[in-house]
DNA sequence: GCCAACGTTGGC
DNA sequence: GCCAACGTTGGC
């Protein structure tokens, strides 16, 4: 079995580190996803991403928290350089060079959408399951079912109530 | 700034 | 391998 379902993710950028503008701006309109020192986040995208599964970009630690942007897995999992970067605040003195500890993809733009605030998706039955939603998420990518991707996208496509 | 949730660390 | 202490996340 080949064939390739396509996947969705949820990811957590601070808007204060790279918001919806920078990544519009960035060379390419693309930024490798530095900064991951989750295990499980890590896990998702070494093992689980591919090339073109779409992303549900998402302000964290915001005044306004929600899904600001639409984009695209855009690269295999490679070593995340800022590991060590002594300067970083991402540095991790204990990363093995020779087996990088943590790892990043590079995600693409596919549009800036208006903001779906974070208090308009609590409000939607029909985005209940997702895992941001969860009580005491803290996971910086969550996996995002289609049915899921289809409402939120829908609600993006909708005119404003 | 508060605080709940939860992942990580380290002593034993 | 247990588990208490500690640190981080992130909404409010």
């Amino acid at each position: 079995m080949t064939s390739a379902q396509p996947q969705y993710w949820l990811m957590k950028s601070e808007p204060a580190e790279c918001s919806i503008d920078d990544l519009a701006r960035a060379p390419g309109q693309r930024v490798p996803w530095i900064g991951v020192r989750n295990y499980q986040a890590r896990n998702f995208m070494r093992d689980t991403m591919r090339v073109g599964d779409g992303v549900l970009f998402y302000h964290s630690s915001c005044a306004e928290p929600g899904v600001a942007g639409l984009a695209r897995v855009a690269s295999a999992a490679y070593p995340d350089p800022t590991q060590f970067e002594p300067a970083s605040p991402y540095f991790d003195a204990k990363s093995p060079p020779a087996t990088p500890r943590w790892l990043l993809v590079d995600v693409a733009l596919v549009k800036k959408t208006r903001l779906l605030p974070l208090r308009t998706m609590r409000q939607r039955p029909e985005l209940a399951t997702m895992q941001l939603l969860k009580p005491g998420n803290r996971l910086s990518i969550t996996p995002v079912t289609a049915a899921e991707w289809a409402a939120v996208t829908a609600l993006l496509d909708a005119p404003e109530t």
